[in-house]
DNA sequence: CGTTCAGATGAACGACGTTCATATACCGGC
DNA sequence: GCCGGTATATGAACGTCGTTCATCTGAACG
């Protein structure tokens, strides 16, 4: 009974707004949630309170929570598919090829710390009924905004294969290895800040420099 | 009411139980709902059923949820702590010092992939208020058993440095930038299941190779 | 104007973590 | 042997969560 004044019915276009827009609306609720109040406030009733709209129309666009989150992840993705990217344009003109790479990573690495709400629900939401999960039957479907991001690194990764610069191997697999090496370290850090880590800019530079490495031919 | 009978009230010796004992007899109760009902079925009233106990008395010895959670993966710790060292002995005649550090990354990959849900207890559990939590201030104690670890870990590097067959660093930084790396792979095996990842043997593979080679001499 | 029907709602359900007044069982002092 | 004090455990309760459902509403169509 809220703000129903603005929310319940738009009056003049009822219907002109589609259930697409109204998907979008929450979503857009949700990811500003996430980004004032952080990840522990991700909850349905306040979603749906800040969407203006009650818990139970929610259901109305998204099965559970967990495809809604699903969707805020696609939303936010479009954060750290940006940060990425400029850092790669940032190094366009650098000699050595390695440095795309190395900015590509420390791209990723500094978004995630520095966003470390958005990062758990893009990465580290978990997935209900680990134990009974079948591989390749997604229990949420992906989001394209990720697959675009990945598909960023994985080029990255192919480029430097195929101009020597790394050892011959499938773009694929190494990618995967660089992105979950990355994710291993900045979700340590977020979800164990009470452990002594080595100061933050040497860890990041270890562990890019040491992929860098172990990839590179010779 | 359901088994009041046999769990209410223990009637002949009750006090002879110390509460350290009755700690200890809640972690494991709490352990064996995770092995056999999964993370997410670790559950304040559920420990405490299986327990025989009421939920209000896991608060006489465990200020909250996440303090309980932290000492079901110190127990937890002992099985990754075990399979690591049955590793490290399986390789203890081999040659190549490098081996003895992949026997480890493999042994912890392994372990934590055949075993998801005593993973996601032990390094998968969020921390409450990330965006306002300092480091170095550990909102819930380190697991001793999680210590002694990542020191095998750190010892296995520092060892590999000593000889001469890593480059010169501190041990400390390489160990948790290895660590770090394992942990992504598995994490993100567990949290995103649908990804299309490569074949698990490869990927471990690649990136333990990687690794090893990124810190390598030479 | 009357009917229909998708969209939205409030209330409710069961489960959760946590708190609290209450009751019980033990233990030292008489 | 009894008695009061104290630690220990309890059931009930609070507020919140995700989710469901019968009900209502108001626009669209004949």
């Amino acid at each position: 009974m809220a703000r129903t004044a603005a929310g319940r019915r738009p009056a003049a276009k009822p219907r002109r707004r589609s259930a697409a827009d109204r998907r979008r609306q929450v979503v857009a609720a949700a990811r500003r949630i996430v980004l004032r109040e952080g990840f522990e406030a991700l909850t349905m009733r306040r979603v749906a309170a800040l969407a203006g709209v009650s818990a139970a129309a929610l259901y109305l666009y998204f099965p559970d929570r967990l495809s809604l989150m699903a969707a805020v992840a696609d939303d936010l993705f479009e954060g750290l598919l940006a940060a990425m990217r400029a850092a790669v344009a940032r190094a366009e003109g650098d000699p050595d090829p390695r440095a795309r790479l190395h900015a590509v990573m420390t791209a990723y690495l500094d978004w995630g710390l520095t966003h470390p709400d958005e990062y758990r629900v893009i990465f580290m939401t978990p997935i209900t009924g680990v134990a009974g999960h079948q591989p390749g039957e997604p229990g949420v479907p992906a989001a394209p905004t990720g697959q675009a991001t990945f598909a960023a690194l994985q080029a990255e990764v192919a480029r430097l294969i195929a101009l020597g610069v790394f050892r011959p191997a499938e773009p694929q697999v190494v990618a995967e290895a660089i992105w979950a090496a990355g994710h291993g370290l900045v979700s340590l850090l977020i979800t164990k800040p009470g452990f002594p880590w080595s100061p933050r800019d040497r860890l990041i530079g270890t562990l890019a420099d040491a992929l860098c490495r172990g990839f590179s031919a010779g």
